[in-house]
DNA sequence: GTCTATATAAAGATAGAC
DNA sequence: GTCTATCTTTATATAGAC
């Protein structure tokens, strides 16, 4: 157990601890426990424990279990909806802009390898209630838009764009969620969230999705 | 809330109540709130309360919660594992093999679309643990094994196997995951684990993987 | 095989001293 | 802001009658 991380120290010793330390420590040991367990399993005592805090702390900060949830939940979105802001800015073709997504959206997770498992979590056990009450926007219906807009402009080949977002997104997040499962799996000796092993994801996902979205000319 | 599944009656009034009647309809409300919360947060009570017997049954034919979740997870297995042998046994070039594999695969979620969902949150929740424990060996090794097969062949193009095998599992099975929040996306009215809509994912999804796999000729 | 009642443990949350 | 101690609820699991 607790293959993810180990203890997220708000402090080394019995030194002055402030907001600035236990508010983060807790956050960062929050998102590792919401990640392992989700929402109703996750322990308020694990969280304290690995942010090395007593229990009552979260409470005084956040006031309740689910609004650490819902702080986390927040924080984890930020890098993903960065990510996607980018790639409908500028005036660039539909394949340039799905790739630039793909691109943009591995690397956001590679860099929070929890997100993904986070999201699928939440969307598995809540049904996404808390993006819905956060106003945390799905991230389909614009993914859905760009290939709409490749499609109709023949760069794509003709998929159902509905199916197609979901299928994108599924490809670059789903790693990360059988992440744990894929160390034990015989003959797959390396960890599969190193940084080589990320960066040979991003470049598969990416000749994935390219071969199989845009149009052979 | 509830969205999957209502009530598994074990009987439709006080009539006689036996192994034949109470053990499968324990076993079907436990699908249902594993895929919907996982084993910790799962609920016996739930589960005694869907399958309409009391929470004492469980325990008097599964032991402990635990014995239940594994009698579920031996279920769900067992569709996805026979699905597979028929891609191995005949002598077909690996293209065939791959495709008739995926097929067969999306074919036995589409009959049990909770399946995907249960190994999803055991694979997060449990590292795999418990498919280790049972003795249910990895689909990605098998996948992985047909994978190498066409890239020496030929048939397939280079990409990195062991990846590879995970993304066209997770492009299978990810959708399933993520139908609970799909279905409150905008401009998505459709039940995404509707007859129509399942189908929609299977074509989609062996045009997606023929295509980014399958040398082009 | 099924029921009611209950033991036991653990978790979220609060009170109040420092 | 941080601590200890505690309240209250809920969950797994068991005992024992029918």
């Amino acid at each position: 157990m607790d293959t993810i991380g180990s203890v997220v120290e708000a402090h080394p010793r019995t030194q002055k601890r402030d907001r600035d330390v236990t508010l983060p420590a807790i956050l960062a040991a929050a998102e590792i426990e919401f990640a392992t367990n989700g929402f109703a399993a996750a322990r308020t005592e694990s969280i304290a424990a690995r942010a090395n805090v007593v229990k009552g702390m979260i409470f005084h900060y956040f006031k309740c279990k689910e609004g650490l949830y819902e702080a986390v939940l927040v924080h984890a979105y930020q890098a993903f909806s960065e990510a996607l802001d980018k790639s409908f800015d500028k005036d660039l073709n539909a394949t340039d802009a799905l790739l630039g997504f793909v691109e943009r959206f591995l690397a956001a997770m590679t860099e929070h390898p929890l997100s993904p498992v986070i999201f699928m979590l939440e969307s598995i056990q809540g049904g996404g209630e808390h993006f819905r009450k956060l106003g945390m926007p799905s991230l389909y219906s614009r993914v859905e838009a760009l290939l709409k807009k490749g499609i109709a402009s023949g760069e794509f080949r003709e998929i159902d764009p509905g199916h197609g977002a979901v299928n994108i997104i599924g490809l670059c997040g789903f790693y990360f969620c059988a992440a744990n499962n894929l160390s034990h799996v015989p003959g797959r000796s390396r960890n599969p969230l190193s940084s080589q092993s990320l960066a040979k994801h991003s470049a598969e996902v990416m000749a994935f999705v390219r071969k199989a979205i845009v149009s052979s000319r």
